[in-house]
DNA sequence: GTAAGTATGTTGTAAATCCAACAAAGGACG
DNA sequence: CGTCCTTTGTTGGATTTACAACATACTTAC
């Protein structure tokens, strides 16, 4: 479809390959692409996955049931992203989560590890597709430590201050603006919004940050 | 050197290569050999590095100075693992930490990208190794996430229940002996030790968990 | 078997967090 | 300008955690 073909575009997956190598995957036999309307599951849990998601349209949820049947979400995937690539390169033979779309979405599959061992004579093209793959998985990797960094930490005022230094970091200066409203960032340093907003407070009240809503400034020598 | 040969047999990265295509990275000119005495700095914090480490011996630690000048260890990473790898393709140009050797150690520093892009040629050379990097690298993030949904909970009894349902899924069963031991456990979950053992407690009275030091047993319907 | 050393469990208190309820500030729109 | 609605800030009380100190259980070496 044509339509597929500039979605396929958009995604970081298939960046900076051509037409012709588009084509190739998608027309391979082991490129599957299905519309789910919402609700619908994607990936159940036990599924013998050999094929990487990738969310042309829509979004999907992952999903995880445990032992005592309580479901929880694990992470919410929009166009034009991937999932489940960790599962198919990481051989994990079965799925520890579900996947069910949480909008009408259309989702390629693509049986990456297949294609890519059956065109061993496209060596650009492979490189291509594994050099963008390992982009995505390192730089999701760099994100879930950053994270880790700072919910590791055991005060609200720890996890903020460590946020805010790769946030300054990150855009280059003590001057920046945080990509979250309070709710947001709560949600993200794993802590009460309430408590969040406290927190913010005392350290504006001492004189190490100055900020207003999500403008920051950190102060060099609080004293 | 012969023995840097056998070091390279026991590590991940070069899982199912044989003795030419070791000797091909031992050789290359994008490949450097160096032995590190404790504490010295194997990369400092701003390097612009191309180069993934391999941990031949020894051990090293990645280390994080922030804007205060305050150092925190992020990661041990022991021999034979590898390190640096997010970086040389995520395409983040300069180190955001620094690598120092946690003892005398001897590292490589392989320019895996130049190796991969001048030798297009040895097709099968190449998608092993990038099997094996995807492979570490998908692994440690299904690591890494796993790590998160424990210590995104709030409290410690769920991170302590998320912890076991997870050990009890990885080793297929209610009973299971956990790798840690109350001060590994509590690091893990980051909480404090004697809450720990205090929590444990609580659960094992309410016939929630059945446990003896490192054993546990899941209750499945407690009332 | 016993002493010494380590790991685990228990308890009380201070500190931090969550939670809920409300106050204040900001934004959208007539 | 004023109302409605959303976001952010503030506060007090209940809950949870950290911390420290000590008790008990286990391990090891002799």
């Amino acid at each position: 479809m044509k339509k597929d073909f500039e979605l396929m575009k958009k995604c970081p997956l298939f960046g900076n390959m051509n037409n012709e190598e588009l084509e190739f995957i998608l027309t391979s036999p082991f490129t599957k692409i299905q519309n789910f309307s919402k609700n619908q599951t994607v990936l159940t849990e036990g599924d013998n996955v050999q094929s990487l998601g990738v969310v042309l349209s829509g979004s999907v949820q992952v999903v995880r049931n445990d032992y005592y049947g309580n479901r929880s979400i694990i992470a919410l995937v929009e166009s034009p992203q991937i999932f489940a690539e960790v599962f198919v390169f990481s051989d994990t033979p079965t799925m520890p989560v579900s996947v069910i779309s949480a909008a009408d979405s259309r989702i390629m599959l693509v049986g990456l590890k297949k294609i890519l061992s059956e065109s061993p004579d496209q060596s650009l093209f492979y490189s291509k597709l594994i050099n963008n793959l390992l982009r995505l998985v390192t730089e999701k990797n760099l994100r879930l430590n950053e994270k880790i960094e700072i919910i590791s930490k055991r005060t609200i005022r720890e996890k903020l201050m460590t946020f805010l230094l790769f946030q300054a970091r990150l855009q280059g200066g003590n001057s920046f603006t945080i990509p979250y409203d309070r709710q947001g960032l709560a949600d993200y340093i794993e802590a009460d919004r309430s408590a969040v907003s406290a927190e913010i407070s005392k350290l504006r009240a001492e004189g190490i940050i100055e900020s207003n809503r999500s403008q920051f400034r950190l102060i060099k020598n609080p004293e």
